[in-house]
DNA sequence: GCATATTGTCGGACTTCGTCCACTAAGCGC
DNA sequence: GCGCTTAGTGGACGAAGTCCGACAATATGC
């Protein structure tokens, strides 16, 4: 067995289960059927705002169109905000409302619980390592 | 910024980069239109089979009828072939074909290529560290 | 033996996510 | 002005995931 396919395989399993876990935590707070896709959308956006939608696709790797759906649902949902850019009448600016502050927050804290609990066979000195090698790549 | 949180991200941009490598890759491989998950179940097969559909699923960690549907697949495209369990005659018993084999090694070198460029900025020990790391979780 | 769970498999219906293509409107170079 | 690029939008579709229920073979309690 190569490491190469070792390392994909662990890599798999190690991210399937923070999916789930996340995925059960997410059903008692995403009262507003946020989506794990939106989810995302707000984490990101929380360390661009302001930002445009072309910048956040650039940075998720997603397509255009759906992301100008998940924003519209974003929006309707009352999480985001939109502005239009004075400088170039093409763009619309994205920022958080309070109430997507709040929400991001809340998922935050979820999402750290459960790596924490997917690390826990790690001591921190391990879990440091992790992260450091994960950051490089 | 938590640690957990930066794990999360870090994560997710690497698995995120290797899927689609992968994804475009397995276009020109993938000639019987296989799909991505029919891929991920061959490679779970390979270290299983004989086994049923219901020990694939627990495995992958998928859904029941999912499976049943990329079974089916699978099979009318001739790369897994299923007999009865004689011991149990509700279980029907999976294996690879030949075709099925041959595919599957088509894929781990391809697999095996992409995790190896996508890890080409670690050195081969941080690699090993890595995957130490990984398959410790 | 017989009624009652339990288990393995399958199908329907639906949602979310991802991709491709085409289109509008606004900026930019000349 | 005239083409070109870029930001955003919409339609259509495929792939993946989830929920629910059906059905048959088996295991279990009595």
């Amino acid at each position: 067995m190569s490491q190469s396919y070792r390392i994909a395989h662990a890599l798999d399993r190690v991210v399937r289960r923070i999916d789930a876990q996340m995925h059960g935590r997410m059903r008692e707070v995403d009262t507003a059927r946020i989506g794990q896709l939106g989810g995302l959308a707000l984490l990101h956006l929380d360390e661009m705002q302001p930002c445009s939608i072309h910048a956040l696709c650039d940075r998720m790797g997603r397509d255009n169109s759906q992301m100008t759906r998940v924003i519209r649902g974003l929006e309707t949902k009352g999480v985001v905000a939109r502005s239009g850019d004075p400088s170039d009448g093409r763009v619309s600016l994205l920022h958080l409302t309070p109430m997507g502050k709040s929400f991001i927050e809340e998922m935050k804290t979820q999402l750290s619980e459960v790596v924490n609990e997917a690390t826990s066979t790690l001591t921190g000195c391990e879990r440091e390592v992790l992260l450091r090698l994960l950051e490089k790549l």
